[in-house]
RNA sequence: UCCUCGGUAGCUCAACGGUAGAGCAUCCGGCUGUUAACCGGAGGGUUGCAGGUUCAAAUCCUGCCCGAGGAGCCA
């Protein structure tokens, strides 16, 4: 019976069938010890030569890193293998002997693993990253379906920048220039109007020269956005969003965490309320160990540092200079020189997972702003649209699933958070 | 685009002006409970590329190429 390795601890006692890859290999004397995995786990598999018959051990000493195999065998509790369970095989079938697989069971630099991304993914630490991810996406899908929120992808290809400051790539569409999408967010606006509450999650492009461990040209972004909703509203959502996800990755990936070596008390230790906080009272933070900061400044990556280290929770900071954010931004009814935006800032350095606020609502007001930003008008007008038929305050965020990963991981750097990674002249394999 | 660091065996690194070495991987041999197993042996090199200094360059100098980390921008 084909079992998977995961569920291997049900079958003790009984004869299974395992279908998989040779992980590794170790001997002593007679006996053969070969690590399989499956993809939902590893097994030790035992063949001692006076016991198993002469064929089997003869695989058993020949097979190589990588080959593919089905093996039969009894499993057995046994608190000297990995695991605390091993089969005791007493058949193997090579499927293909692989030669000369590349990634040795020892330490590899980046440079040498990339290319190799493909084979790369096989590895203990890459395979829990890739659990984990799934988790985490499970996770904030159904917190969003689970309150009634429809998900409404937005397109890829699109006609204009949205936001019209970052650079896009390029594509050619048939005989017009189109571009990949780097936020749903206008889209999502124009559902969420039609939807009451929604979401979109896709890839999302950056063409910018970013070339840091935050950074992929190609990121994964999970937007929400919800009509009749204000400020406070967007960041208990976000909030609850990351509480929820939070859980869910405790409950479903301890295993995974524990692969990873990553502390889980640094997740369990992230509670309700996260601290929120004006722009204002962060320049102020920011000043104490960086005196050139000066107010009106946006936030680097080392600034971003000192925030969530002064906090060691997230932290939500709102009410941004409207100078240093997106002209479809909601100005504050009290100080027309500040836009009811919130960026949510990670803690342990890993920065701006989430990007939001409310959006304006006004036409004439936004139509101005698309002036002031010297936007073509044209590409707007579906957008104007929006607030000229039955208008009313809505908002939303983005989330930058990848840098979520990262901080949930407790690892540096968001290339190992998605299976193939595209970067800053990086797009193979 | 800028700043910093790096490029030596298949991989990870050492040698820092005087015969280019180790661990792992591979191959051969040994070991009946291994845990990145261990022990013995073997093969394996245009020291990123091009110039220069020197009796002698992996090592010093110049230029170039490639990579990593960071900055700006952002999620």
């Amino acid at each position: 019976m084909h079992v998977y390795i995961e569920n291997i601890a049900d079958y003790d006692g009984k004869k299974v069938l395992i279908k998989g890859w040779l992980h590794n290999k170790r001997s002593s004397g007679k006996v053969r010890f070969l690590l399989i995995r499956d993809g939902t786990g590893i097994v030790q598999s035992v063949i001692a030569k006076d016991e198993a018959d002469e064929k089997i051990f003869e695989i058993a000493d020949k097979i190589t890193q990588e080959s593919s195999l089905i093996i039969t065998g009894m499993v057995r509790k046994d608190d000297r293998a990995p695991g605390g369970y091993e089969i005791i095989a007493d058949s193997i079938e090579v499927l293909q002997m692989a030669i000369d697989y590349p990634i040795s069971p020892k330490e590899h630099s980046i440079d040498y693993l990339l290319p190799l991304r493909h084979l790369w993914l096989r590895s203990r630490k890459q395979n829990a990253i890739m659990r984990i991810r799934h988790h985490i996406i499970k996770a904030l899908r159904d917190f969003f379906d689970d309150q009634g929120f429809i998900c409404a992808d937005t397109p890829i290809l699109t006609p204009a920048a949205c936001e019209g400051t970052t650079t896009l790539f390029k594509v050619d569409y048939y005989d017009q220039e189109a571009y990949l999408s780097q936020s749903g967010q206008l889209y999502n606006e124009a559902a969420a109007a039609a939807l009451g509450k929604v979401y979109c999650f896709g890839p999302t492009f950056r063409a910018e020269k970013s070339k840091t461990r935050k950074h992929l040209t190609e990121f994964w972004m999970l937007e929400p956005e919800v009509a009749f909703i204000e400020l406070d509203g967007i960041i208990d959502l976000a909030e609850d969003m990351i509480i929820y996800m939070i859980e869910k990755v405790l409950s479903k990936s301890k295993t995974e965490l524990n692969t990873l070596k990553r502390d889980p008390s640094k997740l369990e230790s992230i509670k309700k309320p996260f601290p929120r906080i004006s722009y204002k009272e962060a320049v102020e933070i920011i000043k104490k160990k960086e005196p050139d900061f000066k107010y009106g400044d946006d936030f680097g990556a080392p600034h971003e540092a000192v925030i969530g280290e002064h906090f060691d929770q997230p932290v939500f900071i709102h009410h941004f200079p409207a100078a240093i954010k997106a002209f479809y931004m909601k100005r504050d009814p009290n100080d027309e020189s500040l836009a009811l935006g919130v960026d949510m800032i990670g803690p342990e350095g890993y920065g701006e997972l989430i990007g939001g606020g409310q959006r304006e609502d006004d036409h004439d007001i936004l139509l101005k702003r698309i002036k002031e930003y010297k936007l073509p008008e044209e590409a707007f007008q579906w957008f104007l649209d929006l607030r000229k038929f039955g208008t009313c305050p809505h908002g939303g965020f983005g989330l930058g699933l990848e840098r979520t990963i990262a901080w949930i991981c407790g690892i540096k750097h968001v290339r190992e958070t998605i299976p193939f990674p595209r970067m800053l002249d990086k797009i193979y394999p």
